[in-house]
DNA sequence: AACTTCAAGGTCAAGGTTAATCAATAACGA
DNA sequence: TCGTTATTGATTAACCTTGACCTTGAAGTT
């Protein structure tokens, strides 16, 4: 039997098959638990290891009566060779010309237009800033830092 | 049947909606509260919850005869407003979920659309992962940090 | 003007319901 | 075996609803 993590996550992708245009889902957490013979939190470790942002996941929830979790997707599934992708071409580490090299690649291809290509650069540029003046970090530790986040914003993005 | 606290926020909310553009609604408590068959201070509750600041909306009253509730929704009409208000919202450090409050009422008043908020949350995530598990910070500087970060991304996007 | 009335709205805490968190433990895979 | 991933359950936090009690302020009364 594999594992009920595997066997939860594809539940719900499953859910949003079924409402093929959906882009978002419904659940109760209790109830959805219950179904699976498990414990609730076990449902809460399933979203955090697989409906995440990076993911292309946002899920918002409710607690109280009426509580609900809500998964929203904003990419489909299974792009993971354009992901690779993306992964080799940030590697572990990238310079401030390389990042701005990429991000022009990427605006012109149209995986990204200019608003969040400026959100990227800003998040970016503030971690550089803190690495160096509050952390003092290495020049590589920071670049190292700032290669992670990259890939990390664009792993949501690149994939619709 | 939803809850009431939804019912009532959607009504009041519909409210501004047939004003077209009204920036302000008026309302008696207790009449409010009998036509939804409730207590009045269920419309203190959802006031309190759904028309907050980092929602978009300011609420002032007026007690004894002639009593009101006056709910003024936020104007984002001026992009310097705008700016003002995430800076006064987010401070030098906001809860996370101050911070989904936010992010939805801007991304409702179509300031951000979803991918934006996908990579805004992707960067606040990694800032906070890092800063947990690598740098040993307190929540509270983990949640400054965040502050910051969000200022930056947004700052450039409000403005647009 | 000072006082009283009383019709508004405000506050708070209790009680029930549901989700999130976290740390400990178990199971798995290299 | 060792390190990672999965699972569990106790505790904590958030949400909703209600009702008892408090505060304010306009209007009437003296």
């Amino acid at each position: 039997m594999p594992n009920l993590t595997r066997v939860i996550e594809r539940h719900i992708k499953e859910l949003f098959d079924v409402g093929s245009e959906e882009a978002s889902v419904s659940l109760r957490r209790k109830e959805l638990a219950a179904s699976f013979g498990c414990v609730p939190s076990q449902i809460n470790y399933v979203l955090r290891k697989c409906f995440t942002p990076e993911r292309g996941y946002l899920v918002e929830s409710q607690r109280g009566e009426h509580g609900y979790i809500r998964i929203v997707r904003l990419s489909y599934e299974d792009p993971e060779d354009r992901l690779k992708h993306v992964e080799t071409i940030v590697g572990d580490s990238l310079s401030e010309q390389d990042c701005k090299r990429l991000l022009t690649s990427l605006q012109e291809r149209g995986l990204i237009n200019a608003r969040e290509r400026l959100i990227i650069e800003v998040a970016l540029r503030h971690a550089d800033d803190l690495g160096r003046s509050e952390f003092d970090l290495s020049p590589y530790k920071r670049s190292a830092i700032q290669a992670e986040m990259l890939k990390r914003m664009l792993r949501g993005l690149v994939l619709a």
